[in-house]
DNA sequence: AATTTCGGACGGAACGTCTCGTATTTCTGT
DNA sequence: ACAGAAATACGAGACGTTCCGTCCGAAATT
């Protein structure tokens, strides 16, 4: 359950020490950037943090959970929310950026590494739903909201769905390969999407 | 490269036993069903299969390529092409199909574990893409192609995008499990898609 | 004679736990 | 107020386990 470092404030004895922790996230975040989630290690993390293995293993339960630690601030500090004055200008807007990052070689895959591990580990996929997918999706839902003021999408239509609408197909060029996630696709989906919504096929 | 059994026909000594072969994707086929992918050990097949764990190696590469041949072929033949009359009739028909697939407690994360593994294997999923994806892409296609003729969406539609538009969203639900995969979901999806590719945006 | 079959041994990597001896903090007893 | 005890964290690394992927040797088959 716990993906956070312990939450618990101790009473007693010796505090946990702040510098060791950042000092494990800093090493995981460079050993992600650089050899990818799927050849880092715990041990490696230590070493190369200076520290010690049980260090580790108190604050974090997985690889999983250390890693989404070290890289989801970062990630989604690179993803803001535009406004561009149209449904479809904000959409693309949100493409455009959420391909950038996905083609940059810096870190390019540790979303689809913690894809990844987050189908066989429960507890991290409660961890990426609340602290990734969700809070992305709470804050892109302005987006849909001033559609709807301007009137250029039905009320009562789905945020929700749209969502899922947009997001998905980057994703599943993002995680399959099968064809270029490049800025014509960006275009495509959405204005795709948006001739979908007003269409009213949300509500 | 190779994720298919060694094609080469050898012309001296022992032939592979195909009885061998059989045993070992029963072996992992039943694992996976049981255990999931991600805790199925090349050793375990093995064991199961009543096999030298050489006699795995010298048939696949990896973990990963043994899974995929033992359920592509059971999961691909559960997941036919319809024709109802009708373009969101038959992306509807589909969506169902595939959730009907994904929420069955028999091997319902099988997919999800492949497309996890294929995130840190190369050659898997170039496998993975050619044999999985592209495959039923391909027995997709006259769905669009039928609604180009019946007029229901233009012609010069770019089938691909209406295929990322439709698939993506079921894949991003599944593989994130934020929201529920069920069947409102899927008429919404089958709705929206349709509604987007008459609109002439995927032109 | 050539080559694959099997079961299993082998060395290596990483796991997660545990123990050291040391450091740091709070609680208890005086 | 102060000393000591208790509790907890620290880095380092040993430990047993699991699984990996390779290799070996004897039997089997052509």
């Amino acid at each position: 359950m716990s993906t956070r470092p312990i939450p618990t404030p101790p009473k007693r004895g010796r505090p946990r020490s702040g510098r060791t922790e950042k000092a494990i996230l800093q090493a995981a975040s460079e050993l992600v950037a650089t050899s990818g989630l799927a050849d880092m290690t715990i041990e490696g993390v230590a070493d190369r943090a200076g520290v010690g293995k049980a260090s580790i293993y108190r604050r974090w339960p997985s690889k999983g959970a250390l890693a989404f630690d070290a890289v989801v601030d970062t990630i989604l500090s690179t993803q803001p929310t535009p406004d561009t004055g149209s449904f479809e200008g904000d959409l693309l807007q949100v493409a455009r950026t959420w391909i950038g990052g996905a083609r940059g070689r810096r870190g390019g895959r540790t979303v689809a590494g913690l894809i990844a591990e987050v189908q066989s580990d429960p507890d991290l996929a409660a961890a990426w739903r609340e602290r990734f997918v969700s809070r992305i999706r709470r804050e892109r839902r302005p987006i849909v909201e001033r559609a709807i003021e301007r009137g250029e999408i039905p009320a009562g239509s789905d945020p929700e769905v749209i969502m899922d609408l947009f997001y998905g197909p980057l994703y599943h060029r993002y995680l399959n390969g099968h064809l270029p996630l490049d800025d014509a696709f960006a275009k495509r989906v959405a204005r795709m999407v948006a001739a979908a919504a007003a269409d009213g096929a949300a509500a």
